[in-house]
DNA sequence: TACATAAAGAATAATCTTTATCTATTAAGT
DNA sequence: ACTTAATAGATAAAGATTATTCTTTATGTA
């Protein structure tokens, strides 16, 4: 297992082994919701408290080591912070992808026409990914 | 106030005056949150139950007469179905606007690259709106 | 227009979900 | 090793959503 020391203390979170262990299992799983994370945090500490976790979520949230991503139709995940990103949705298997698509120019355009300065976006595509599709 | 009984009877739903009201709402404020909802109905129905707004929000988002738009740092708002369109989102009065973005050829490029088969998409774009950034 | 009936509304209880509180423990700097 | 502020765990509290029960009402049919 990395050790996430560094990175924690870099977003000024103390590092203890349940944060470690917390960005672990983001980066093992990419995509991680409340209660996902709930039960594989509970593997490694037998007695950790659901508290521990919502608290973390929203230290780690305001110290932006991880962003929240809003799916439709589904419960929030968490993911570690990387640079901006859309999201690929399999709407049978619930699958989340990764996935780079330079919008700079798509958004240029709609700052101009809208006036609005826009400096961030949140964009999910939903489907049917490789697998459910293609039987 | 224009009358929505044939909308909510093509929708499978009763016409009652509560349900009436929850679509004028809609129609009129463009986007809103279940406890802003709530306040405006309050003014008509005195005595409508917080639970009413609940299961008629539900209720409409399952007949598809009503869309949930997530939104980053706040929460769902509810709109009348549209055809398909992106949100402008203001970070700091929090106004949302509807925008025209035609996504097609990107979402056909992404759907070659990516092997999804995309039929939907969730577009939020966040910044300052005109007024929040001219002064 | 009145009737029958399934559905909806209001009130409220119950069930999540998330946050707050309190005490014992621990990370991290000296 | 020692000190201190911050954290974890346990649990209570608060907030959000759903379920239940009973009364009322929308709507199709006679």
């Amino acid at each position: 297992m990395i050790n996430y020391t560094d990175t924690l203390r870099k977003h000024n979170l103390k590092a203890t082994p349940q944060r470690i262990a917390i960005v672990d299992a983001l980066f093992l799983n990419g995509h991680v919701s409340t209660e996902s994370l709930y039960s594989i945090m509970l593997e490694k500490f037998s007695s950790i408290s659901l508290a521990t976790i919502y608290k973390n979520i929203n230290l780690m949230l305001e110290n932006c080591l991880i962003y929240e991503v809003k799916l439709p139709h589904a419960k929030s995940v968490y993911e570690l912070t990387k640079s901006s990103h859309s999201h690929l949705l399999c709407k049978k298997c619930g699958n989340i992808e990764d996935v780079d698509i330079n919008l700079e120019t798509l958004v240029d355009k709609i700052s101009k026409i809208t006036e609005f300065q826009i400096d961030k976006t949140d964009f999910v595509l939903s489907g049917n990914c490789k697998n459910c599709h293609s039987f």
